[in-house]
DNA sequence: CGGTATCCGGAATGATACTG
DNA sequence: CAGTATCATTCCGGATACCG
């Protein structure tokens, strides 16, 4: 499924939905508020690949976070859809999450915005693409 | 150029650049940050396709903004070279703002976020997808 | 263990006035 | 016309303490 090919010719509308400027930016924005937040793709890079998660594993894997932001950023992704909740009524309490499928199906997405951030030009790629340990 | 397709199981990993959780996260926030801000994605989209606008022009297309607002996104918008500006030394003076070539590019990245929002379970829908005047 | 409640500082945004 | 400067406000994230 090559979703964006020749037949976008340099505005993401005119196919399905039929975007304005207005729409379509809303839209976008939509998203990324959805996204936007301290720790939410961490989180999410956390959850792709189907895995689940419980509350104090999420909490050693992401160093810095308090437990604060972690529980608001999970619950702001879960009331977005993106994340599920799983509580097992227990002593001690253990509540699981991982990503719906839809949360899923975002992967491609970011995958394009990374693909973008590759083809920055050479003076600017500093700032998006960090040195990884792997270069 | 059909980029995330199989080959993609899941991660947005493993080819290219080769990520981890951790730098694919970062990767996608410092992509977000070029595009969050109050009016930014308002704006690109007022010059996707190529369009050429003064200020003045986008100061009235944009309905709420201030020149302070409008001055800063767009300079930000410049910094990180999603947008160029063209100064016409004249009175009155004329100041024009375009697209770069890779900030045109940035269209199908924002496509497949407004794929994935169409493809939101119907109950989130309405979050994400505003009734367009032309449902 | 997996939260909630409260307080605080800084950044992002907005309103308004002024200028080359 | 295309900005700058200043001030007020709102919001986000962090620190800390407490609870079922």
């Amino acid at each position: 499924m090559a979703r964006t090919d020749e037949k976008v010719r340099n505005l993401p509308a005119g196919k399905r939905a039929s975007y304005t400027p207005e729409t379509a930016a809303q839209g976008v924005q939509n998203v990324i508020r959805v996204l936007e937040g301290r720790w939410k793709l961490v989180i999410l890079f956390q959850l792709f690949g189907g895995q689940v998660r419980r509350f104090s594993e999420l909490e050693r894997a992401i160093p810095g976070v308090s437990q604060k932001m972690l529980i608001q950023q999970l619950r702001q992704l879960e009331a977005d859809g993106v994340v599920a909740r799983i509580v097992h009524h227990q002593v001690p309490p253990k509540v699981e999450y991982h990503l719906t499928e839809w949360g899923q199906a975002l992967c491609p997405a970011l995958d394009a915005l990374l693909i973008w951030a590759e083809a920055a030009p050479s003076d600017l790629r500093s700032r998006l693409i960090q040195a990884t340990p792997c270069d």
